[in-house]
DNA sequence: GGCACTAGGTTGCATATACAACTCAATGTC
DNA sequence: GACATTGAGTTGTATATGCAACCTAGTGCC
């Protein structure tokens, strides 16, 4: 219950914080995940690991930022390549100061105890 | 990012808990803090506020509950006031134990800290 | 080589979520 | 009393999410 509340309200915070980009707080997260993993290119099912999204929920996400020209997916054997485009990276560079922002919003709303307990989260 | 991804692992254990009942944790939460306003029935954007479910979000899982037989909706001039049908009730108590069991696998998976940082939440 | 198996990806379906725009009832205000 | 305002609820549209079923390219086994 608490998780699903903390999720809704942390969620809309980043979501109004990025609203004027057109982006979600779900995509700035996956399109951080990707900027990451560059520039060898992340394969798509180790972003789904590492932020535990189920591969039909990654395949639409991802569709919708090629999509919008953000990212692009590049077919290897059996493995699908994840790169930023340039208007992809320019997005992030957008996005950084209110993604900052709200992080700072967000770590005011939970507390402290509850932002370090998040942040030390391992698996 | 934290809160998102500790969201789907969460209700994914609560999901998979409560499946055989057809039962999503969605639905559980709603169904327990409209228990909670027993017997006066709690108002649906009373509701709402509680857990920071937007209007248009609730009016749709409480049709479906509806639907389902688990709670009836009461016009009461401007405002709209929930109880829980007897099935829904059963049901209830039915989920109780596989809540439990979830909620023990939940503060495993947590640890400590960040359970009771949850928990110790306010707003 | 051929065939079973596995793993990554996609598609059909369903729920959960939110914003915007709307309706309608209650509540003012004059 | 008439009209503007507000607040609860619904509906249209879109994204996010997951399960089940499917497709297909590698992989392994013989």
């Amino acid at each position: 219950m608490r998780s699903r509340r903390v999720n809704r309200v942390i969620s809309k915070l980043y979501d109004d914080a990025l609203r004027e980009l057109s982006l979600s707080s779900a995509q700035l997260n996956q399109l951080v995940a990707i900027s990451v993993g560059q520039p060898l290119g992340m394969r798509a099912i180790d972003l789904g690991r590492a932020l535990d999204i189920e591969k039909s929920t990654l395949s639409r996400n991802l569709a919708r930022m090629q999509d919008a020209g953000w990212i692009r997916q590049i077919p290897q054997g059996k493995h699908t390549l994840l790169e930023l485009t340039p208007a992809g990276e320019s997005l992030l560079a957008e996005a950084y100061p209110k993604w900052q922002a709200a992080q700072a919003s967000a770590e005011r709303l939970l507390g402290p105890q509850l932002t370090a307990a998040l942040l030390k989260l391992e698996p």
